[in-house]
DNA sequence: TTGAAAGCGATACCAG
DNA sequence: CTGGTATCGCTTTCAA
């Protein structure tokens, strides 16, 4: 039993230790070079004894990669960016790469996030999820040439895994079209700060272009862009079903502001889907259990699909900058039923 | 304008373009010592002209810190270790540490993060969710000096956030005996990894213990521990809602199990909570949703907490080696009832 | 107030 | 095969 040492083991002390020259333990370490079956045993050993275990910090400034992959996003407010980074855990569970967690919660985390987009010696790469960088940032990743992949956002000169979300809002309202309703509103987010992606914008005029495509005049008063919390979407709903003529239908631009939808109509009695539909957008987790109607879009396989692509362009295939789109589902389930 | 670099400047760029030693940048950079007005200003001037951005692996090599703070976690199995990791996310956002996120999900990556934890290179502290850390490498940590707290595990010497989950258990089957039940069913986890924390086991003492207290006998064929999933929990609750004498209330060891029960006997046509009292534990966000009774248990909380905790032991306030217990609370929603 | 130079802990080239 | 040494980019004495 050797006494353990109260310090960690450095390279020297392991040449020391075996009585052999750094290069060669660096060499027995890394398995490159050749080194006589002896040498290397009594490296092997003294490792062993030391408890050795090189220092990544080392090995990072010489070889100038880190091994670790940071992923930038805005992490507390929904479920869905959580889903997503699931999905790249899971692509990068099996690859040697670490991941590095950037919050975007307050703007004074967001700078620094940003800025670390230019921090060519901290990651080897980068996946921003539901933001959108700064032109200059962009340009100085390229410079420093370290590889970034956006997910749920877009950037001229930048690959990026998106969803239509036009398309998407279409989808929604086009099915409520269909199941007869007229008088449908439509609550959204309200335009936030500036990097922050405007998903629920895109949605909105899917749902004009659905209406506008039915022939249906669209109501100033049925579309409230406010809020992305569920409590205020709630607050929202109950002025809508107070409303003179109130609406028969709503989309809500996700999951989590259908599900105040749902709430508020619950508290002022008003049946769902018998007196209201409602329709989400996302299929995140709850939405099954709850039996919410929705427009699913692939939250884990677009952060698994970004890693990949992050991956490959780590291996040096110069991936092209190109957008890949994932499909969307209409999801029907309990909260949606054509107007009595 | 000047030219973009292609390689990005390092700090003896700056010194060549401001005319100074590298000593001086330095400095001005970490303002420390005294830098003549004239001459920080040279210097600031050419840090922007060069966009230089100190190289944040050579400054931890040479400051011998990261300011990196590892998470170790299972994180794809359940909610409830992102909620407590969004409660990590919340307390280190005002700190100047990032967060490494290490998943431990196969046994492969298991050794991985495990081995990570006597890198005392890599990260300056560390926060482990829900795993008991090996004894030897517990030892290298404190060899290493590097701060770790464990949430939601306890190992002896090292500081720790928990719960009571054995009293947990009893709370939650005493609530169910108090409204009348006899004939109650334990889903629990199946002991898994050696690594893994079995919170589940110790509900399971717990309700043995109310039942013993109530002198209630234990049924073999009541206690069920099989799965962590809520697709295999369905099942076992299928089962046993076919049984002969099917129970009349159901206490699963957390809330996705619970939902699976639920899920059973909807698929049933068992009535919930008229034929059948369901109540899970740890309160995720879905509970709520579904009307869920349960135990709570706080789960952000504890990530904040046992951040809280590692932050003060980098600061280098010895952090006494203290178990600290959260409490538990029971919320009755709508799956529990007195039986008929 | 400032600069030269010695680490920090690896990797890898170049001789031997 | 193997060892010395330069290098990676920054911080920090120690003198000047």
């Amino acid at each position: 039993m050797e006494a353990v040492p109260s310090t960690p083991a450095r390279i020297a002390d392991v040449a020391a230790h075996a009585g052999v020259g750094i290069a060669t333990v660096s060499r027995v370490l890394n398995e490159r070079g050749s080194v006589a079956a002896a040498t290397r045993e009594r490296v092997l050993e003294a490792i062993r004894i030391l408890e050795y275990r090189p220092s990544s910090v080392a090995q990072a400034l010489s070889l100038k990669r880190t091994l670790v992959i940071g992923v930038v996003l805005p992490f507390l407010t929904e479920a869905s960016p959580i889903e997503r980074v699931r999905g790249v855990v899971t692509a990068l569970a099996a690859s040697p790469y670490d991941i590095a967690l950037y919050d975007v919660e307050s703007a004074d985390r967001q700078q620094r996030a940003f800025r670390l987009l230019a921090d060519a010696h901290r990651t080897d790469g980068l996946l921003v999820v539901s933001l959108i960088p700064p032109d200059e940032e962009v340009r100085r990743l390229s410079a420093g040439s370290i590889p970034c992949v956006l997910i749920d956002a877009h950037h001229d000169g930048l690959p990026s895994v998106v969803i239509d979300d036009v398309g998407g809002g279409e989808l929604a309202t086009r099915y409520l079209l269909e199941l007869g309703h007229r008088r449908i509103a439509f609550i959204g987010d309200k335009p936030a700060d500036p990097f922050r992606r405007q998903s629920s914008r895109d949605r909105t005029i899917g749902y004009e272009r659905a209406l506008a495509a039915a022939s249906v005049p669209m109501r100033r008063d049925y579309v409230r862009e406010g809020t992305q919390s569920r409590h205020l979407a709630r607050n929202i709903a109950e002025e809508l079903l107070r409303l003179p003529e109130p609406p028969s239908a709503v989309f809500a631009a996700s999951d989590v502001q259908a599900l105040g939808v749902l709430e508020a109509a619950r508290g002022l009695g008003v049946d769902v889907p018998g007196q209201l539909s409602v329709i989400g957008f996302d299929d995140i987790e709850i939405a099954s259990y709850v039996g919410l109607t929705t427009v699913r879009q692939p939250l884990f396989e677009s952060g698994r699909r970004g890693a990949e692509l992050l991956l490959q362009a780590l291996a040096g295939q110069p991936a092209p900058v190109h957008v890949e789109t994932l499909p969307l589902d209409l999801v029907v389930r309990g909260t949606t039923r054509p107007p009595r």
